[in-house]
RNA sequence: CGGGGCGUAGCUCAGCCUGGUAGAGCGCCAGCUUUGGGAGCUGGAAGUCGGAGGUUCGAAUCCUCUCGCCCCGACCA
């Protein structure tokens, strides 16, 4: 399969739950003037502001509408690119039975942070953090010979970790969505491939997001392991401080055409070259970066890659017939994106003073419509037949119909940051011209609908 | 889990020190006037003051317990 980086957006608008357009006047959008007083971080502050989530408790959140079209178009990403790289979707339940993680040995290791739950049979059984040992079990259950392998296998689940101190709304939730993939190898040759294939897969997914993304060189952890890359998002507000060489900020992962049959060795060899360092392992004296090509900046973490090796394969005596006949023990991979997180993520990377601005791929609508006299017929009338040639066009348009004053709706649709703004009103009209404003950019330019609709389809 | 803070209307908050029976702005509802960057006027609805117990003639206010939430730190997709 060959990306070439400008396919992906199509894939985005197929997307079932994002198709269609919505009159503001009907829509479920509770949005808050005032920052509410618990949310302290930017992200947090805007997505209850913009009716994109609600707290239900510390930690765990309600996906409102406009969230949750945020969400699944960022799923469609990760899902896309997951495809592509050979990864296939399963489902595994949320609640787990304990006696897997008794026999990987983490159910005594993994602390408190496992919510622990008994049924109704006084049988031990947990809502899942991760899902090495139930993947491992349905690996060994249904695989029995190498000739299976490699085997990728990924699903886009909830998760609960019941964190000590959640915080940063839904960047650090105790509830969230994760992809999590493990994959299956004959041998360490053979597992390398796959991760490089992730690791492609990642920088990827994070550009098709907006996102300027640094894979960092990471510790293990408890997940344990021989190797592993943390993907650090660049925002200014984000929670860690990083290192890295200034070419990474002109590195563009999109144009470069790579092949996933490729060997992926020298791609990865070139992605990895770069010094980038977090706070912990930066060592100022002895950084090989001179300091004019050093970039200190903020990042939050959105994914993470690990070569696990056979440290779950073992425990849970899992082998395959090898081509003689004699088992083999398969290496194992795990490849995790903070889904829900990256919603957060991407506003911090990604918002001015008035709000959120989307970048295009994840947008929960591509463009809205402001009608700036509601009891208007003319106006009405030219909204009416915009909306529908819109979303005839294929943009999901978000139409405020609503009887507000022309500040309020301003305000409200920089807030929510749809990529592009059609704005109506009597002024325009009389001269046969609406007025189109890029978000990012601000700026704004009369032209006739049609020119709109042309500009705004062009854009995608 | 250590340290700190906060729970009063949908949101932001005042009132608590010094006890006397519930307030403001925004939002919401109705009407009128407005209308190109969070409009104006008039009228209206809305809170068991997080919960329980106690002190008191009387508790949002004082005391005890409890629940929840937030922030800093240690820890994490």
């Amino acid at each position: 399969m060959r990306w070439t980086g400008d396919d992906a957006f199509s894939t985005v608008a197929a997307c079932p739950v994002n198709r269609g357009f919505m009159r503001l006047s009907t829509y479920f959008l509770p949005l808050l003037r005032e920052n509410p007083a618990e949310a302290q971080i930017v992200s947090h502050r805007l997505m209850l502001r913009a009716g994109m989530i609600r707290q239900s408790s510390a930690g765990i959140y309600s996906w409102l509408p406009l969230g949750l079209r945020v969400l699944r178009n960022i799923e469609t990403i990760v899902r896309a690119e997951q495809d592509a790289a050979g990864a296939q979707e399963l489902l595994m339940p949320t609640v787990q039975p304990a006696e897997l993680w008794r026999e990987s040995g983490r159910y005594d290791d993994y602390g408190e942070e496992m919510l622990r739950i008994r049924d109704r049979h006084e049988r031990d059984m947990l809502y899942g953090p991760t899902n090495e040992e139930l993947i491992t079990d349905i690996f060994r259950q249904n695989i029995k010979s190498y000739r299976d392998l490699p085997k990728n296998l990924y699903h886009i689940q909830w998760k609960f970790r019941d964190e000590v101190r959640p915080r940063f709304g839904v960047m650090r939730g105790r509830e969230f969505l994760m992809k999590d993939a493990y994959s299956f190898d004959l041998d360490l040759a053979a597992a390398r491939k796959t991760y490089n294939k992730m690791f492609l897969a990642y920088l990827r997914t994070f550009a098709r997001m907006g996102l300027k993304t640094v894979p960092m060189r990471a510790h293990t952890g408890p997940i344990g392991g021989d190797l592993s890359h943390e993907f650090i998002v660049l925002a200014d507000t984000g929670e860690s401080q990083v290192y890295c060489d200034k070419a990474w900020l002109e590195s563009d992962v999109l144009s470069t055409e790579v092949d996933y049959d490729d060997d992926l060795e020298p791609f990865f060899r070139q992605w990895t070259s770069l010094y980038a360092a977090t706070d912990e392992k930066h060592d100022a004296a002895n950084c090989p970066v001179p300091p004019d090509r050093l970039l200190s900046a903020r990042g939050i973490e959105v994914g993470q890659v690990f070569f696990l090796g056979n440290k779950y394969t073992k425990a849970m005596n899992v082998s395959v017939a090898g081509p003689n006949g004699e088992p083999v023990v398969p290496e194992m991979g795990c490849y995790g994106i903070g889904v829900s997180r990256l919603v957060g993520a991407i506003i911090e990377a990604s918002h001015d003073d008035a709000g959120i601005v989307w970048p295009a791929s994840v947008a929960p609508f591509g463009a809205g419509l402001i009608n700036l006299r509601a009891g208007d017929a003319a106006c009405t009338e030219a909204c009416e037949a915009l909306y529908t040639t819109l979303n005839k066009a294929g943009v999901d348009t978000l139409y405020d119909d609503r009887a507000e004053s022309a500040g309020a709706k301003f305000a409200a649709m920089d807030l929510i940051g749809l990529p592009w703004q059609i704005v109506v009103g009597p002024r325009g009209l009389q001269k046969g011209v609406v007025e189109v404003k890029d978000r990012k950019t601000g700026q704004r330019e009369e032209m006739t609908a049609e020119a709109a609709l042309n500009r705004i389809k062009a854009a995608r």
